[in-house]
RNA sequence: GAGUUGUCCACAUC
C-alpha cells in the first residue's frame, strides 16, 4: 500500500487523474484495500481538477469498501464542489458529513466560507461565520477564516464590508498570514485606493508580518490602477528595503501595469531587467508584454516576444494566443491568424 | 502520504 500511495503522489503532484485511477485500479487488482487517506488523496486531485462527478463517485466507491471517510475527506470533497462553483452540492456534501456524525472543524467552516465567496454569497459566507461561532464547542475564526471573508467581499463588490473584516480581525488576537493583507490591497484596487493600499503596507509591518512578493505585487496592481506608473516602479525599492527581492511575481505585474497603461517601452524594458537579473518570466509576464506591444501595433515585436517564450521552454497558453490573434483581427492579418491558430492545435491549445 | 484564504496577463459576461 505504502508503494502504491507514493505513486498515487506523483501522479497527482503531475494533475494526472488517468494516471491516479489507473493506481486505484493496479491497487485493487493486487487486492490490496486503499485507505481513508489514498481515497482523500484521490478525492482532492478531482477536486483540483474541477471533476465533481468524479469526486463522488470515489466517494461512493469508498462507502462500497467500508472505508470511512474524514473529515479531510469531506473538507477536500466540499472544496471541490466549490472550485467547480457548485455551491449547493457543497452544502450537501457538508450535511452528509453531519448525517454521519463527522464533527465539523475549524477548516470545515473556513472551506464553506470559501465556497460562498465563490459563487458570490457573501452574506451566506458570514452566516458561516455565525454558524462556526455558535457550535456547542465554538469554532473560533482563524487568519484563513478571515482572508476568506475579505476575499469574499472584495469579489462581491462590497468593499466597506472588507474593510470591516480587516479591522476586526486587526482588533482581535488573530494574526493575519500575508495572503489576508494581499485580499484587502486588493480590495483597494477596485477603487483605485492606492494611499490605503500604502497603510496597510504600514499596518502589516506594525503587525509584524513578514510581507512577501505577492502582497507586493497587488501594491504595484493598485498603482497600476491609479494610474501612477512611476508609484508602481518605486515598489520595487521598497522591497528591496524590506529585505525581498523582487522576483518574477512582482515583475509579472509590473509588466502588466506597463501594458495597461500603453507603455510599451517600460514593458520591454523591464523585460530586459529580468532578463539581466536572471529572473525567468512567466508564461502571464511575456502576456502581459505582447499585449503592450500589440496594443502599440509592434506586431512583430510581439511574435518575436512568443518564441522567446517557446525558446525559454514555457508553452504559450490559451492567452497568448488570444492576444495575438486578436492583434491579426484589428490589423486584418488574416494568414498570420491562420497560421498561429494552426500551430496553437499542434500545441494542444483548444480553442474556447 | 490527505482537506481551507491572497496578486498579474487575452477574451467573454455584467
Amino acid at each position: 500500500l505504502q508503494h502504491y500511495t507514493m505513486l498515487l503522489s506523483v501522479c497527482c503532484h503531475a494533475r494526472d487523474i488517468d494516471g491516479a485511477l489507473k493506481v486505484l485500479t493496479l491497487l485493487e487488482s493486487r487486492g490490496l484495500k486503499a485507505d481513508c487517506m489514498f481515497y482523500t488523496t484521490l478525492v482532492s486531485a478531482c477536486s483540483k481538477a474541477g471533476k465533481v462527478d468524479l469526486l463522488f463517485q470515489i466517494f461512493h466507491e469508498m462507502e462500497l469498501h467500508d472505508v470511512d471517510p474524514s473529515v479531510h475527506t469531506f473538507g477536500a470533497m466540499i472544496d471541490g464542489c466549490a472550485r467547480a462553483g457548485q455551491l449547493p452540492k457543497a452544502f450537501g456534501a457538508y450535511g452528509i458529513m453531519i448525517s454521519k456524525n463527522v464533527k465539523p472543524d475549524r477548516v470545515i467552516f473556513n472551506t464553506l466560507i470559501n465556497a460562498c465567496s465563490r459563487a458570490g454569497a457573501v452574506q451566506r459566507a458570514f452566516d458561516v461565520l455565525e454558524d462556526m461561532k455558535s457550535e456547542a464547542t465554538p469554532v473560533k475564526p482563524d487568519h484563513v477564516t478571515y482572508g476568506a471573508l475579505i476575499s469574499a467581499c472584495a469579489r462581491g463588490g462590497e468593499v466597506e464590508k472588507a474593510l470591516e473584516v480587516y479591522e476586526s480581525m486587526r482588533e482581535s488576537n488573530v494574526k493575519g498570514s500575508p495572503e489576508c493583507y494581499t485580499a484587502i490591497v486588493h480590495a483597494c484596487s477596485q477603487k483605485g485606493e492606492l494611499d490605503y493600499a500604502l497603510t496597510v503596507y504600514d499596518h502589516l509591518k506594525q503587525d509584524g508580518v513578514k510581507p512577501d512578493e505577492v502582497f507586493f505585487s497587488a501594491l504595484i496592481d493598485v498603482a497600476g490602477h491609479s494610474k501612477d506608473i512611476e508609484k508602481a516602479f518605486s515598489i520595487l525599492n521598497r522591497m528591496k528595503n524590506d529585505g525581498i527581492k523582487p522576483g518574477p511575481v512582482v515583475y509579472s505585474s509590473l509588466m502588466g501595469v506597463c501594458s495597461n497603461l500603453g507603455e510599451w517601452e517600460k514593458a520591454l524594458r523591464v523585460y530586459e531587467v529580468m532578463s539581466s537579473a536572471r529572473l525567468r518570466p512567466t508564461v502571464s509576464t511575456y502576456n502581459a508584454l505582447m499585449t503592450a506591444l500589440c496594443e502599440a501595433k509592434q506586431f512583430d515585436k510581439a511574435l518575436s516576444v512568443l518564441s522567446d517564450l517557446k525558446g525559454a521552454g514555457l508553452k504559450p497558453n490559451q492567452i497568448s494566443y488570444s492576444i495575438l490573434l486578436r492583434a491579426c483581427e484589428k490589423e486584418g492579418k488574416a494568414d498570420q491568424a491562420l497560421e498561429l491558430y494552426l500551430n496553437a492545435r499542434v500545441e494542444g491549445i483548444k480553442p474556447n
